[in-house]
DNA sequence: TTATTTTGTAGTCAGCAATAACAATTATGA
DNA sequence: TCATAATTGTTATTGCTGACTACAAAATAA
């Protein structure tokens, strides 16, 4: 089984793919796996380095953000243009971009599938007949009303693993931690 | 110049409104930030989300790592597998990728390119003729010998801008967040 | 033995960031 | 004023990474 390997690739048609949603699991009785605490496995020096300490943070959060707004079928990257626009509507792509910390040309792709499903839009800049000045649309408000719901539970379970003052450390070392950039 | 112009929807002109950054912020309000690296752009409520700060460190992290590794073309999950099997040698893929939070199909390819440059090799399992045993190759320890120079001086630079006791609190607060999963 | 689980693989797909190259438009400066 | 440089939005490409499906071989449970 390991290498060696015969080619054997072709049958490929069925795609199911089911859109995993959070939550729930096999319901009714047993559920075999008690309550699952992850061992943590032993990673040695890795456990100790800022980067790789970050990352399965951020993973773990992302996964819990992701699977939150998977009801709305909106991605982190999108809803903070949706929070960023409505902070500061009119502002041009490349300011978004720049305030996001994306690739301008990066910002092009995200947008368009945000005006696609009219919960922003382009409009002509007022002085400049380059760029464009970015609106959320209602349906971007009331798209954002319902994420900000979700994301405010994320937060309260967030708080809670923290602890008091939990929250307000951890965005001030982050902070400085971004500070590198 | 944009695209096309096609939208314009004919009763469509209020809406100028000049956008004033509303600046409540906490902290020490304004000040024109003098000797600040980046200006810092207002991104609103976005900056007190846990998962957004986490994401940006996260990056502004993990681009340093990938410049400093650059020079002997390491990735940062490269690393990783590197301290880990330096760490406990004999680990099977699943048990490394399991570790790592990767998924085992995933770690195939990433644990690959390692062997085909010579830095860690697969050696039969003694008791399973399914698995491997995991282990580093002289080069593969060299590698990480200066690999873990480069990374300390990264540490220490962090260290630097977190202060005093400032690595142990986020350490702390990041297990907390991962514990999510 | 048979059924189930584990392990390693291959392949596909999606998100996201970095880059290069362009055309239209502004800004600059001599 | 006009040639040149810088901006802005765009397209396309590449690479890393993570999630999933499907498989075959081997180990384990029933």
């Amino acid at each position: 089984m390991p290498p060696e390997a015969d080619k054997k690739t072709a049958t490929d048609d069925l795609d199911v793919r089911l859109v995993r949603t959070a939550r729930d699991e096999t319901g009714p009785a047993d559920a075999p796996d008690s309550t699952s605490e992850q061992p943590r496995a032993d990673v040695g020096p890795l456990s100790r380095m800022i980067g790789y300490a970050l990352r399965r943070a951020q993973l773990a959060v992302f996964d819990e953000v992701i699977a939150n707004f998977a009801e709305i079928d909106l991605r982190p990257a999108q809803f903070s243009v949706l929070v960023l626009l409505n902070h500061r509507p009119g502002l041009k792509q490349s300011d978004v971009a720049a305030a996001l910390g994306i690739q301008r040309a990066n910002f092009v792709v995200l947008f368009d599938g945000l005006e696609r499903r009219g919960l922003a839009r382009r409009t002509p800049a007022p002085n400049d007949r380059r760029s464009y000045a970015l609106f959320l649309t209602d349906a971007g408000k009331a798209m954002l009303g319902r994420a900000s719901e979700l994301e405010a539970k994320h937060e309260a379970r967030l708080d809670a693993l923290l602890g008091e003052g939990g929250r307000e450390r951890l965005l001030e070392l982050l902070e400085r931690v971004a500070k590198l950039r």
